[in-house]
DNA sequence: TCTGGGGTCCTGACCCTG
DNA sequence: TCTGCAGGGTCAGGACCC
């Protein structure tokens, strides 16, 4: 039988930012974006005793705590402290499979001889990640990923009718009583059952996950599809056999960003197109990887999403590229009830040492002629700009067509995490 | 009070090919 | 040559996660 553990930190990047500052310790601590279109990253406890939790408004938020502190997060630091604690995991077993900069699930059966059982380890981890970041972490112990996922949730401090109470920090699931562990639970305590599952198992008069593993699996998959429906009958009956995976490759890489205001104006989409592929060709560079398909996200102003892709001849990681591929579906959509929201990304990689580049349409004469002569030149000036943003910063070189109104400052990831700011 | 950003996975429609 | 079918690829959208 495996033990796994699955980690995950207490209200991480609120607590990052009290170790940061100790004056803010007991306080209502809210990390997210400030503007009218912003979230709730992360809360205290001390937060969340108002009612508040991440992905709500901070609009919202601000109303139920208005002395609440607001920052705005520091993606760069939050992913310092991760790798420190990932280092503390890493010392336990290398079987680690982070699942945010947050979270991760470890598979520590081959540490069992040595280290003790997994309640042991666990305990010693929390140990090593406090002294190494001080700050508390909180684990879950079972035999497969999902128990000890929902195992780490019973084992987080809550907050009661007198403010936040500490949990037990460590919490294992006995694999003699794995079902008294689940059947009292709701659905929606399951990973992967979210509102609109919740409400179709509503329909068939399934509250609990005793409930669930009550009806037959052939009822589960009429209800939400054969996939799930059978994922989901395993998962009643406390069964989960996905291994722990290390280093999972990513299958796309993406950038989005919602606007202050609604856009209606074509020449402004163009320009975050351009400027959005810039840092997406620039993210596939970084990873060595080149992808084929590039879609266009759009949501306009009624929150209606539209997706548009389409799959290149070839592989490319050049930004240019990139954007031409997205211009063209964007030349496609309507701006005109407004927009919202925009983002670009790209999936269906190859390895950079796979097949032929991307082929330009408008360049499309061969390696040998003009068009590979501009193909070959165009590389060379991405590879540059790299270079250039390695040793002077990210915002020291862009793209002409995605410079901002007023500065040279394309925006990259991590600056827009959650939701826009004031400006418009 | 409206609903972020970056991902993964699944499903269904549609088209092409053998 | 036409039709039916199966399978694969592509595209679009939905649901879910942190």
């Amino acid at each position: 039988m495996r033990s796994i553990l699955h980690v995950d930190m207490d209200a991480f990047f609120a607590s990052v930012e009290v170790r940061r500052r100790p004056e803010l310790a007991g306080l209502p601590v809210i990390v997210g974006g400030d503007g009218r279109r912003g979230v709730v990253a992360a809360a205290s406890y001390a937060a969340r005793v108002f009612g508040i939790h991440s992905a709500m408004s901070s609009a919202r938020a601000r109303q139920l705590c208005p002395h609440a502190v607001f920052l705005p997060g520091d993606h760069a630091h939050y992913a310092e402290m991760n790798v420190q604690v990932m280092d503390v995991f890493a010392s336990f077993t290398p079987l680690v499979e982070p699942l945010s900069l947050d979270e991760a699930f470890l598979d520590v059966t081959g540490a069992l001889r040595v280290r003790g059982d997994a309640e042991t380890i666990a305990h010693a981890l929390r140990r090593g990640v406090f002294d190494a970041v001080q700050l508390t972490c909180s684990v879950g112990v079972a035999s497969n990923k999902f128990l000890a996922k929902l195992a780490s949730e019973s084992a987080k401090p809550r907050v009661g009718p007198k403010g936040p109470e500490p949990g037990p920090g460590v919490f294992v699931v006995d694999p003699a009583r794995i079902q008294q562990f689940l059947d009292p639970l709701p659905v929606r305590a399951i990973w992967g059952v979210g509102p609109a599952t919740g409400a179709k198992l509503d329909r068939i008069g399934v509250h609990s996950v005793a409930e669930l593993r009550r009806v037959g699996v052939d009822a589960l998959v009429a209800s939400v599809g054969a996939a799930h429906g059978r994922h989901l009958h395993d998962l009643a009956h406390g069964l989960d056999d996905r291994p722990v995976v290390v280093n999972a490759e990513p299958k796309s890489v993406s950038h989005e960003e919602t606007f202050p205001l609604d856009v209606y104006d074509s020449s402004r989409l163009i320009t975050e197109v351009v400027r959005m592929a810039d840092g997406v060709g620039a993210r596939l560079r970084a990873g060595s990887r080149r992808a084929r398909t590039v879609q266009l996200k759009v949501r306009f102003g009624d929150f209606r999403t539209i997706t548009r892709a389409v799959t290149l001849p070839g592989a490319t990681d050049s930004g240019a590229a990139i954007a031409a591929a997205a211009r063209e579906l964007l030349a496609a959509i309507d701006p005109s009830p407004g927009v919202r929201l925009l983002g670009v990304g790209v999936s269906g990689f190859a390895a950079t040492t796979d097949g032929e580049q991307l082929r330009f349409d408008d360049l499309a004469d061969g390696p040998s002629g003009i068009a590979g002569q501009i193909r070959r030149d165009w590389r060379d000036a991405e590879q540059a700009i790299d270079e250039v943003r390695r040793r002077f910063g990210h915002t020291a070189i862009a793209p002409a067509s995605a410079l901002r109104p007023g500065g040279l400052a394309p925006k990259r990831r991590g600056d827009q995490q959650w939701g826009p700011g004031e400006g418009a």
